[in-house]
DNA sequence: AACAAAAACCGAAACGTTTCGGATTGGAGG
DNA sequence: CCTCCAATCCGAAACGTTTCGGTTTTTGTT
């Protein structure tokens, strides 16, 4: 049905290396090149990547494995991918493994099967078992936002530590002690960084560690609706909160909410990624953000830049730095000793409310 | 490197068509099946997909092309999706258009090169010119979301008038009477739909359309701002805002947030879709939510009908139906002929804050 | 004009499957 | 034990490319 280079080999007169040699930039004599350029596109012709693939063991194709499309870090990230790659001629796979190390297995195992060229992966498993019989062919992987304990690859990685420590600063300096922080899992990658970054900024200001104010949910919403519940429950001494991704952001918000708690009067917040999110509260957040254009922008090059040169070089580390973005949702206390409940100073700082 | 069917069929003694037919479900004699499998598991053979394709023309890949994955709307109905395709075997090629024809047509055309075995597309454009090649083929197009004038395909829609008519009978039965829309493109089905509902339901409750309190934006955040702001500008009478998606939501809470404009004592709003983003807005947001998770089935199921069983029959169209999320945001007029600026009702209403 | 070197061209084989039509086998019925 | 039919098996050809090694043509030098 479609044409194949043997049509336009036929039509041109000329041999079929020569036509393959013309689409993969050789050089072919002018006159031939016009003839060549005609009878394609007289017969709309294509080459089928299936076929040259089959030959080159190249798909041209990328596999990307995230815990949760649904996640809206994860999904900006993929959106930058996606457009560089495509520009460069790489189809992007996506593969959500729902959080679940077993079927971040099997989605790994899948693109292996479907052949892809590299994989791009945020990962879940924190070893990189998963990986080994890709890694095994040689074929490029890049990691992003977590590190693979197992896997020697090229990793794109946020300094987490100097971000939870950015937020946490920013409550200290206004006066809070008793520090409430809804952290990922304790065996990702990110959390455990982000908890780092809260105990050096309280290490730093000589504030004693209370591991009970740290809790740790799973990065989603549900879960950390839950564990916002307990830390409120459990440590009424609380005056501040600092959510370290969206999702658990959203929960916190949820549960204060709920329970009509008021930001920043009886609660101060800060919390995570979504510029956006932080605008539409009243008060607005304080947030930190990632840079998930950089990410997704070296993530893909560094795959292009393994799959096209070749390149042999040893595996890079590359950190990214975060930002603050200040809103109207942290307290400032009166002085730095005081843990009371913010109810207390509830009426003049009420005016706060109806002049926004 | 890898094991091939050749190296099946020597090491079992049997011919490259028994293994092929074993492969492809064929019926083996027991004892061979015993030495090809254990020849597989030897080898740890996996056929090599690409070989296929080229000769079955089919790659077991699905192209989608959304106008943006960082849209809450498509990233569910993808995830969901992605899940079921992948279950039966099929990878997912996302391509992100942006809100673009021009690069829609260009994301087309690069997965027809791809050869995907079938495209589920929710278009950007309207007619559908972008698939008439793909369509050409034979091969089986699935559109969500929106429909298409000049392609005949399978699509999965939503009842958008139906949607805007219940947001605005809330409204309506809670006495307001000017009530502003902040619509998608007017060039967009979904967004006529929505209109269409919009004046359905005035019209039915006997208020007069003003055409001049529906904004057309654009479906993003950025876009929405500047719509809701000239609204705001402009008509000082409007009592309560519907925004017409999750993004335009968004843009509604920011405008009004930085205003200072108190939700609902100054202007109770409606919102779409992201049941989270609502419970996590104070008061809570109410809410028009789409079926994504059942858009995503369908449009799978579809897809694979279409492609597994041959499935020749004319093409569907399916309505699916949205929900009403209540929350705290729409305030009950006094009486249904008040237009007063809810600030006049302030104080009285000013209560549900503190108690809140 | 002759020659060498460089550039362009060429067909055949190969990549790993599926599929076609025919050959072989096993087992039931006589 | 023979026959026959269905079930199973088989090799070769094909899918549309790339690549190898060798041949032809062009170009530049003298």
């Amino acid at each position: 049905m479609a044409a194949t280079i043997k049509d336009i080999a036929s039509r041109t007169g000329l041999g079929l290396a020569t036509i393959s040699s013309y689409l993969n930039g050789g050089n072919v004599r002018e006159k031939n090149r016009e003839k060549i350029e005609a009878a394609i596109r007289d017969l709309n012709f294509e080459v089928n990547e299936v076929a040259r693939g089959l030959k080159t063991n190249r798909t041209h194709t990328i596999g990307v494995v995230i815990p949760e499309l649904n996640n809206i870090f994860c999904a900006q990230i993929i959106t930058d991918m996606e457009d560089i790659l495509r520009k460069r001629g790489y189809a992007t796979i996506i593969c959500d493994c729902r959080t679940d190390r077993e079927l971040e297995r099997e989605a790994v195992d899948f693109l292996y099967r479907k052949r892809v060229d590299g994989i791009i992966n945020m990962p879940v498993d924190t070893t990189g078992v998963h990986l080994k019989q890709f890694a095994s062919d040689r074929k490029p992987i890049v990691v992003i936002d977590r590190k693979l304990s197992e896997i020697d690859c090229d990793s794109i990685l946020v300094d987490n530590r100097d971000a939870a420590k950015k937020a946490v600063n920013i409550l200290i300096k206004n006066g809070h002690r008793r520090i409430g922080m809804i952290n990922g899992p304790e065996d990702i990658y990110t959390a455990i960084e982000r908890c780092l970054g809260y105990e050096a900024a309280l290490h730093e200001a000589k504030i004693p560690i209370d591991p009970a104010l740290v809790v740790n949910s799973d990065y989603t919403i549900k879960g950390a609706v839950a564990g916002v519940e307990s830390l409120l429950d459990e440590h009424s001494g609380v005056t501040a909160l600092f959510a370290a991704n969206y999702e658990m952001t959203v929960a916190t918000m949820i549960v204060l909410n709920e329970r009509g708690i008021r930001i920043p009067q009886e609660m101060s917040v800060i919390g995570f990624d979504n510029r956006e999110f932080a605008r539409a509260l009243h008060p607005t957040l304080t947030i930190i953000t990632q840079p998930t254009e950089a990410i997704a922008e070296q993530a893909a090059h560094t795959m292009l830049e393994r799959l096209e040169h070749g390149d042999q070089a040893p595996p890079r580390e590359r950190y990214l730095l975060t930002e603050v973005m200040e809103g109207k949702s942290v307290r400032k206390l009166r002085n730095a000793a005081s843990e009371a409940n913010g109810r207390d100073l509830e009426k003049e700082e009420g005016k706060m409310h109806s002049i926004l």
